[in-house]
DNA sequence: CATGAATGAGGGTTCATTCAT
DNA sequence: AATGAATGAACCCTCATTCAT
């Protein structure tokens, strides 16, 4: 899609852009931001060091393009399923599911993906901090607006739908983290119907 | 209390290491492990950097140490509010209050807590993981052995318990993130009785 | 000779190894390795730090490199007299001359191998010692072995020919100690038939 | 003999001095002077800091002192022994002996010798360096006169009595080394004759 | 345009020395 | 007089970044 109408030499770079951030993604995911040198990404990526800085302008650059493509990725798959047309039971069900779907095969991104909406990531040096968040709290918004229109039609109890928002977030990602930490005793897929059940039993007006 | 039976010498130590903790904790909590020298920590602290080392062998003894007291405090509290005779639901909305209390006064330490418990700090070497994760992990077991009790009694749903333990500390984090992020508009404490109306009415046996 | 078949960077990265290593033996030489600081040698050299990091691990390989470079030269000099075919006496002469030309021009190196070989410079962090002494004792053992000729031919006296070798080794050095601490009254050149005289009637059959 | 009309204060001071220099010359020999900390001597000393700069007014000073004092005591035996009136031959044999006595027993002393006068401890910062050198060449200086005793007697060569007293300190120097390296094989008192025999059959007139 | 050699600021740590008790 | 806690200069080394080729 975004390759169209590119030169051969526009869709090259665009690959090699790939290729290094994929690299990044591998080693700090492994070893976190402070444990990864450039010298090491572009090794991995087998690029020279200054080809590397010719695709990002520094360390941090390089990390925040890798941050927000990620997030992107994720808020948009998500969006997706909440802006679904139908019944608000299913489409928390399938919220969820999705949310399971997306880390399924990209371990990397999900831890990724936790030090960063934790706050753990302590602003590697502020700035991408607020990026990322405004759009993890539009996601957060665009659920609460699900959930408003539960409330509505008397599906769900009537509480603040910004706070089961962030309670539904609250649970799924603490699943996600059981299965991150160790796979094969916690299937995060497996224990969704179970984490939608306890959820919903919670906000769903009797 | 603890100061008992002590020289001047050795409270003055103890001062001292208090301080030292505690300009480190303001540090890492503002910028992060690796963002932080120990100069830097040495200065804020008030001490010549070779007087930080006669108390800590090294920066990741040091950053160890600040965790684990912290972790200790936390653990204890938490671990003695469910360890109380009486009603499992009043432990439960109990337990949530403690933990909102626990970290009321205390912000830098939530960061640093959420740092280490979500993983995030890619284990700043090995070794110190480990041993916080026990100290959660023990937390856990005993959260889901109280609620356990809750189920043998016909209180709570026949879930599995460590789920919903898990589920629960899912949704309390998540609060205690909003808050973090935004203190004035969301006030965990304040909260904490919609948080466990929510979690209870998901669990409870009707 | 050894710089044929190599590119242009690749001579100039010998040559700028070389310059590094000259620096450092000037350094090393005149103050002794732990009062040498790799800044020190880097400055001295014209490079930046992180370029002599480029080229040597660190601060003990960097001396390793050295003393080796310069203990194989030595070796190999001294190695190529004794096995040289011929009269005993003359090889042994020879070996005495050979010695001085060695460090004829470099009060630098014979600093270095003093400190070296006489164990004084207390393994500075042991390995490298075991090389070092290895090397030399292979050139006792060539000694002795040419003496040993000597011997069987009844040039020498019946006398054990390592001990032998340890009294040559043992005379040369101290000469060419006088020579180091006073270059100007002690000539160990000027000096070496007087040390071959004296050695050689001590060993000489009648 | 030196305790005479001290007061006790003064004794136990000489004590402790002693008590000291013995704690260093043993981690000195053990690991060379730039591997041992104040501290450490402090400690194996049994003393606190403070008190061995009390003492010493730093370690340079404490260094210098050890050596001197061993140095001091190595040069009057040593010294002794050529005064004693007789037989040249005699003599140089009994200083043969006598230099493998001086040292039989105190192997860390052998070790910090030949840190210095092989001029290894690079100036450890100068200053130093020349005290012990003029207490050395004083030494060979009265090997050269005993040496020159027995020219005039014609019961040596007429060579140039200095270098022959270098030859000499090379040779039982040589020993001395091999000895220090490897005290099983090579026994520097059973081969005092066989050095003695070299030494003299290369300098004895016919 | 890609390359990677060169740079040097800055971080963790040690240890000789001082001085208040 | 003896102590040892406190100090901070200086060391070794890493790594983000630049720029000549």
């Amino acid at each position: 899609m975004q390759n169209k109408n590119l030169t051969r030499r526009e869709r090259e770079k665009l690959r090699y852009r790939r290729q290094m951030l994929a690299a990044a993604l591998e080693l700090f995911s492994e070893k976190g931001y402070h444990n990864v040198s450039m010298h090491e990404i572009a090794k991995r990526a087998e690029f020279a060091i200054g080809t590397l800085y010719k695709f990002f302008k520094n360390k941090e650059h390089l990390y925040k393009a890798l941050i927000m493509e990620k997030a992107a990725e994720y808020h948009h798959t998500l969006s997706g399923v909440l802006s679904r047309e139908g019944d608000v039971l299913t489409i928390l069900k399938d919220y969820i599911s999705a949310k399971a779907g997306v880390f399924a095969d990209d371990v990397a991104t999900l831890r990724l993906y936790f030090a960063e909406t934790r706050g753990a990531s302590f602003n590697i040096k502020s700035g991408l901090d607020q990026d990322i968040r405004n759009l993890y709290d539009e996601l957060i918004e665009q659920l609460a607006s699900t959930l408003k229109k539960g409330i509505r039609k008397n599906m769900l109890r009537d509480l603040n739908p910004y706070y089961m928002a962030v309670a539904l977030e609250g649970i799924t990602n603490a699943f996600l983290l059981c299965w991150l930490e160790d796979p094969e005793r916690h299937s995060y897929e497996a224990n969704a119907p179970v984490i939608g059940d306890m959820f919903l039993k919670g906000v769903m007006a009797e």
